[in-house]
DNA sequence: ACCTGAACACCGTTCAAGT
DNA sequence: ACCTGAACACCGTTCAAGT
């Protein structure tokens, strides 16, 4: 039997349920009329087809990613919460960050984390140019470290383990070394102390970075 | 015509091929069947069906990746030319690399660059569990940076450009940094700025790292 | 051992037709 | 304005049949 009245709102709804409980992959023309109980056609009616449909719901998604409010007390600690914000309400979303990041919108998607980083920077006495290259050096390092998070948690055992390659000779001298890296990594322990680091070393390293020794 | 004979090597090539210059989405079973001149069904006798295709592809690219060779006096040097070097590598095979990470093999793809970095770490004196974490967190910054850098590489214009938010009322008092941010970034100097800057960090920072502030 | 065409069950999309 | 079924051109995959 027909439905009554579909709206593109329902559309779009059943859509992001699929796509949050199954993936992308699981979401299909066919199968999200079947879920909505219409004819496929009705569906290209309300959204056009199916890009523009991973369009909207995509938008979506950027629009959810509200407003940042950073806590603590310095700078370095104000923009470590925003990569700490960031990251949970990315992990609440995984199918919906690989869309937008697949349509190559999630530079678009940081535009409130950006403008949160602009401040935290300012504040702690960056200027001009070097503080622009903070902001997108840190906002680069909290995507890019997601991404992998990702990555990682999707992915198999790899094939040859770690644990594989660092028993033998990899390092020679150091068994507690080796031990570690034979070990899983903690994402989120990992994911501050690089945020920690880089921060650190962006807000008091000198303008122009000849120096890289020790 | 049928050809005299169709090797698993030929089948890949020219898969590898198809993907270099058309993307993965162009890689079909029907059209790789047409550049190679057989029937469809003679490619899955050969590889099975398209998964393990794409399985044997990018364990290729791995294998590819070759061993790692860094150059610099310092460390910090070191360590940089190899995220130069991983950077070249992965620049030139960006469709594979991202069939890599659709499957979760981007860790053991990086393998030999691990073990280049974990030598530098124990050069520059870490050891042990801070050793680890210097590696890890390094190796990932490299990678998520080159998978962001490559999103924007393929993205169009973004929607509200950058441009677009920096005018107003965002950076009030630092125009320099508004027009920084309005311009596009460069991603080398980018790269190449934020791997110093958290190579530095790590290598002189405390094993806890508790301090934050400036 | 290797290759083939026919056939199956899926896709996304279009279109003329309904109300 | 909204919904429908039929039809088209694609997929990946299987299978019985060839040599």
């Amino acid at each position: 039997m027909a439905r009554s009245s579909l709206t593109r709102d329902e559309v779009l709804d059943a859509a992001a349920s699929l796509v949050k409980q199954r993936g992308p992959a699981a979401l299909t023309m066919r199968g999200l009329a079947a879920a909505l109980g219409t004819a496929v056609t009705s569906i290209y009616w309300h959204v056009g087809n199916r890009e523009s449909l991973l369009d909207a719901l995509v938008e979506r998604t950027v629009q959810e990613m509200g407003a940042i409010s950073p806590v603590g007390r310095t700078p370095a600690e104000r923009i470590e919460s925003v990569a700490r914000i960031l990251r949970r309400e990315l992990r609440e979303r995984p199918h919906l960050i690989a869309m937008v990041h697949e349509r190559g919108l999630t530079e678009r998607m940081f535009l409130p984390a950006q403008q949160a980083l602009v401040h935290e920077v300012h504040a702690a006495g960056l200027r001009g140019a070097r503080a622009a290259d903070a902001v997108r050096a840190v906002q680069f390092q909290i995507v890019g470290f997601l991404l992998v998070e990702r990555n990682r948690e999707r992915s198999p055992a790899q094939s040859p383990a770690e644990s594989e390659l660092w028993d033998p000779a990899a390092a020679p001298d150091d068994p507690a070394l080796a031990r570690a890296l034979a070990r899983p990594a903690d994402p989120e322990r990992l994911f501050l102390l690089s945020v920690r680091a880089l921060v650190t070393a962006l807000l008091t390293a000198p303008p122009q970075g000849a120096r890289t020794g020790p």
